[in-house]
DNA sequence: AAACACTGTTTCAATTATTAAAACAATAGT
DNA sequence: ACTATTGTTTTAATAATTGAAACAGTGTTT
């Protein structure tokens, strides 16, 4: 029973490879394209966009031959386990925060090392964070990360010596023992920041969401520009984040 | 460009096979269970989950060693280019659409000669059908593939003779005449019947949903146990659904 | 406690499928 | 009509997958 499992199988790893280029932003991809992104031939790539396509797993446009993600993936992504229940319902309070303070309001939850974004509602400004609903960050580098090592994982220290703390701007803490003491005064004051440590300009709250018995269910977070983000506005978007997890609380209790 | 493909690569057909086994009524499954579903060896089902292990496709769960769809599935299935919007707009108004009847509502797109549902909102009762969200339908069996062929496809006469009319009840039907004839009187009174003709005791009645420009958009339906839905009852529901098309209607005009 | 039955995991030679370059076909732009 | 691009197909060379069996754990039964 090994937690860390090795790719066994390159041809399934190439598939999933092939749909990582997809986002909400590149919708459609020709073969040559990604034969050139992924540094391989042709032939391959046609292979793989062949079988998915049979599969209803990416679709090919008729009009201009080139594919894009298909059915399949929708059915399978309804499918995996995880609490829509709690999503549904945490919705409208993650709506009203952002709302409040006119910016943009994550849900994640905290699994492999890691910060999984489980729903987004944007702030009103042109302004926004270009997140992706299901989609992986750091924990080192995120304030819901940050939040998750302090309030979701007793070995925190542990992990923190595990995981790698990549430098991803100026400002970010990739130094062990600053971030343990980082970690340490986010369980004192019940919130974490991400000045600027995740993306130049980008500064974010985050707060984390327990049940009754102190249980850590997922974290919220605020962020935006940090033109709009000075002491007294993170001071209010915290007041505001607290709120909303003390109501979050409420619903699994 | 061609529109039908083949599956070149086996391992990754093997792969999406594999995901198929689960559903949110089994969430789990171990890799002897599964190699005996799909009759092959354990090595190989083995290799298939490691790998999609790695890539987060699928989850171990430690405490017992059996598999679960992974957050990478979730995060693809946000990726698929559909109407979101659309879904989010709609959901208020399916919602109504169910309690009003207090029977199970859904909201379908067609694709690829056939139904998907995008969208559920289950009745009050206990006795549920057990449709999945994302999951596909064959079109000459159900109320809402019948009104597709009706009202979003052109050349249903072609489609229907390219389609297989597989014999799913006793009361489904095979005969492409019969077929196209029953098209035409759904054309003519604007919405299509599902009785029996897909599972016995399940009745459903769908309506199309179209912009201002008269181009149909999506489907709509209400379905339950035969039981509930006699002639009166259908008669009600099909009101009901031609109010919440209207409603749709406006949202994209 | 010891034997059993059941997991998931690893190994390894035999086999089979994938590879990659080049040719092909089909479209769009100049 | 030519050119440049696309997706698609073909080919022997290659590298991967296969599947039976052994292994290593867990939990249950005797």
């Amino acid at each position: 029973m090994n937690t860390t499992k090795k790719i066994l199988n390159t041809s399934v790893a190439k598939a999933f490879q092939i749909l990582d280029y997809f986002s909400s932003d590149i919708e459609e991809l020709g073969v040559t394209e990604l034969a050139h992104k992924m540094e391989t031939n042709k032939s391959a790539v046609y292979r793989m966009l062949a079988t998915m396509d049979a599969l209803n797993v990416i679709q090919q446009n008729p009009e201009n031959g080139k594919y894009r993600l298909g059915l399949k993936l929708f059915e399978l992504g309804q499918k995996v386990p995880i609490n829509r229940n709690f999503i549904a319902k945490a919705k409208p309070h993650i709506e009203a925060l952002a709302k409040q303070a006119g910016e943009t309001a994550h849900l994640a939850i905290y699994k492999n090392h890691k910060v999984y974004f489980l729903d987004k509602v944007v702030g009103r400004h042109d302004l926004q964070i270009n997140s992706q609903i299901g989609s992986e960050k750091a924990l080192h580098c995120t304030a819901l990360g940050k939040t998750m090592l302090a309030f979701a994982e007793p070995n925190y220290k542990t992990v923190i010596k595990d995981i790698e703390l990549q430098q991803v701007t100026k400002h970010t803490i990739t130094n062990s023992k600053k971030l343990i003491q980082e970690i340490e005064k986010i369980k004192e004051q019940g919130f974490a920041l991400d000045l600027e440590e995740n993306e130049i300009g980008l500064v974010c709250v985050a707060v984390p969401v327990c049940n009754n018995r102190g249980e850590f269910i997922a974290a919220i977070s605020t962020s935006g520009p940090s033109a709009r983000f000075n002491e007294n506005d993170i001071q209010i978007y915290t007041g505001d984040l607290k709120h909303t997890a003390q109501q979050l609380k409420l619903i699994f209790s």
